[in-house]
DNA sequence: CATAATACGTCCTAATTAGAACTAAATAAG
DNA sequence: CTTATTTAGTTCTAATTAGGACGTATTATG
C-alpha cells in the first residue's frame, strides 16, 4: 500500500510540463496559431526548410499528425511544401515570405515571454534542472531499450 | 542571436515528459486502455469514486475531454456514473466490480513497470529531481498568476 | 424570499494525436 | 541487373484535447 518513492517525481514531471505547455499556450494562442504551429514555425525559422523527418525529429511529432499540422499552416500560407531536389519521396517544408515576418515578430516576443518565468534562478539552478531532467530521460530512454531486447 | 539560458531546461522537459509517456504507454496500451482511460482508472482505485470536477483537478483532464473517456470507460463497463447525493449538479464516477478487478490487476504491474526505470536512483537522487521539477512548476505557476494579475 | 452570480457536467467544433495500411521511391541483396 | 527490403509522406480511424455555449442546480446578494 505504500507509495514507491519515485511516484512524487513522476508527479511533478507531469504537473511541470503541463505548467509550460499551459503558460507557454497562453501566449500563442492569442497570436493564431496552436501549440504545434508554433513549433513548427520556430523550428523553421532561420532554416532553408527541412523534410518532414527532420521535422518530426525535431518537434516529437509523428508523421500522421505532421501531415494535417503542415497542411493547415500552407492554408495560412506561412510555409510551402517542395520537392526534395535530392529524394524524390521526400517534402521539404519551408516558410513563406509571410511565414518569415511571423516568426521575426513572434519568435522573440515568446523567448521573452519565457524569460519572465526564469528569472529568478540562478545558471546553476538551471543547470540542476537540466541535469535532473537529462537523467530523467536517459533513464526511460535506457528502459525503453531494454524492453525491445527483450522482445 | 544567442540562446538564452533556460532553453536547455525547457528541452530536457519536454523530452523527458515525452519519454516518460511513450515508456508508460507502452505498457498500458497492450491492456487494451488508452493513458488517459487508465488514468481514471488508477485515480478512481482504492475510492469510493468522486465527481468529475474532483476526477478532472486530479488528472489534469479537461471537463469536455473528460465526458468523452469516462463515456468509453462506462461502455467497457469499469466505471459508472451515480447522481451525487449532496449536489443535484454533480456526477460521481465510480469504478465497477470489473473496474476494481482490473485496477488490482493492472495497477500494481504498471508500478513494477515504471519502478525499472528508477533502479539505479538513490534516494537523494529522486529527491534532487522532485525539487528541481517543483522549482520549475512553482514558477510556471507564479509567472501565470502575475499575467492574470496584470489583466 | 427573489434575483444575480457561480458552478457542474454535457454537447459541439476544430485541432492534435498515434498507429496502421498504402503508394511511390530509394537502397540493399542476390 | 533484378528483386527484396526499407524509407518518406499521405490517408484513414479512433481517441484525446481545449474552449465555449448551454441547461440545470447551487450559492451569494439584496
Amino acid at each position: 500500500m505504500s507509495q514507491p518513492p519515485f511516484m512524487p517525481v513522476l508527479y511533478e514531471l507531469v504537473r511541470a510540463y503541463q505548467a509550460f505547455e499551459s503558460y507557454s499556450v497562453s501566449h500563442i494562442r492569442p497570436l493564431g496559431l496552436t501549440a504545434p504551429q508554433f513549433d513548427i514555425v520556430a523550428t523553421l525559422g532561420n532554416t532553408k526548410g527541412m523534410s518532414f523527418k527532420e521535422l518530426g525529429d525535431k518537434t516529437l511529432i509523428t508523421k500522421g499528425t505532421l501531415t494535417g499540422v503542415i497542411d493547415r499552416l500552407e492554408v495560412k500560407a506561412l510555409v510551402r511544401r517542395v520537392a526534395s531536389p535530392s529524394d524524390g519521396r521526400s517534402q521539404l517544408v519551408q516558410l513563406t515570405r509571410t511565414g518569415e515576418a511571423l516568426f521575426a515578430k513572434v519568435f522573440p516576443a515568446h523567448l521573452n515571454h519565457l524569460s519572465d518565468v526564469f528569472e529568478k534562478f540562478s545558471q546553476k539552478n538551471l543547470d540542476d534542472m537540466e541535469f535532473s531532467l537529462q537523467q530523467l530521460k536517459e533513464a526511460f530512454y535506457t528502459a525503453s531499450n531494454n524492453l525491445e531486447e527483450a522482445a
